[in-house]
DNA sequence: TCAACAGTTTAGAATCGTTCTAAAGAAACC
DNA sequence: GGTTTCTTTAGAACGATTCTAAACTGTTGA
């Protein structure tokens, strides 16, 4: 993971086909450094600025959407008033924190008896969302030892 | 819940604190009549002209929201670019297919094996979404044996 | 090396769902 | 009825995202 950004980065656009440009360079480079990230486009572009890489708002957009035909991304619907990408692609779920909108990865999460597709259909994706409030406004401290072990719903 | 409407609808107001006006009476003899039902605002609205209930968009918008709150009403989050509102408040699941935008609720899902939230953090709600696929563009029977038992993810 | 084409970036306009605003209208209360 | 309070509404405003058309850059091949 902590190779050669350059290269990594050159290397991912190449394989899917994508002209390596500066601008394609510098996100795949921060979006794929081996850390898992969850990245608003704003968030994005932000974030390429402050490392002085011109790019604008819609080449953040459009590099999203290519780096997620191009499986290098996924993204998440959790909130209605943004969309996340998340540079995870394997199976995996969340954790949505609604008052901060963090995301964060959860593995291996057991989904069971789905019942059949209706006709005609196929599972796509499934996705799990656990949306997470604060503990308590009054600031009590969490005793680990609380509910939420009732894992089925 | 093939009750008088009008009496079943204007309970529901008073129950939750709402003044009974012609346009909540109205949405909500519509969404609450014994059907479950998801609903998008534009939907709603479309809905209520069409029975020439008069009523603005940004009421529709006020009154899902209201309703939200009172709880008769869930918001669900599928879609980045819409938000639907479902008429089944229980504990329950989707089929959300990608295609047509349609929603199906499913019952019965299991979800196990979930980490324990982050400290100060609590489970607010678990969501479940199936996204379906259309089968096949070549139109090819569904043979009722595929995949899609493998329910676990 | 360079022309020429195809793919890319960009600013700014446009779009879309949703929320806000301020004023007019209706329900509730005395 | 008069007054207070809650509702509705048209239209403006908003924020995220997409589109447009023109400028720019990588690539290819002579």
């Amino acid at each position: 993971m902590r190779e050669r950004p350059y290269k990594h980065a050159l290397d991912l656009l190449q394989r899917a086909g994508l002209r390596p440009t500066k601008q394609r360079l510098a996100l795949a480079r921060f979006l794929f450094d081996g850390h898992d990230r969850h990245v608003t486009a704003e968030q994005l572009h932000a974030r390429a600025l402050e490392d002085r890489v011109s790019v604008s708002l819609a080449t953040v957009y459009n590099t999203l959407h290519q780096f997620t035909r191009a499986g290098l991304l996924r993204e998440v619907v959790v909130d209605a008033n943004r969309s996340y990408f998340d540079t995870n692609t394997s199976e995996h779920h969340h954790f949505f924190h609604e008052k901060t909108g963090e995301l964060q990865d959860i593995r291996d999460v057991v989904v069971a008896n789905l019942p059949q597709p209706p006709a005609g259909a196929r599972i796509a994706r499934v996705d799990v969302v656990v949306r997470l409030d604060d503990t308590d406004e009054s600031g009590d401290v969490v005793t680990h030892s609380g509910p939420a072990d009732r894992a089925d719903i």
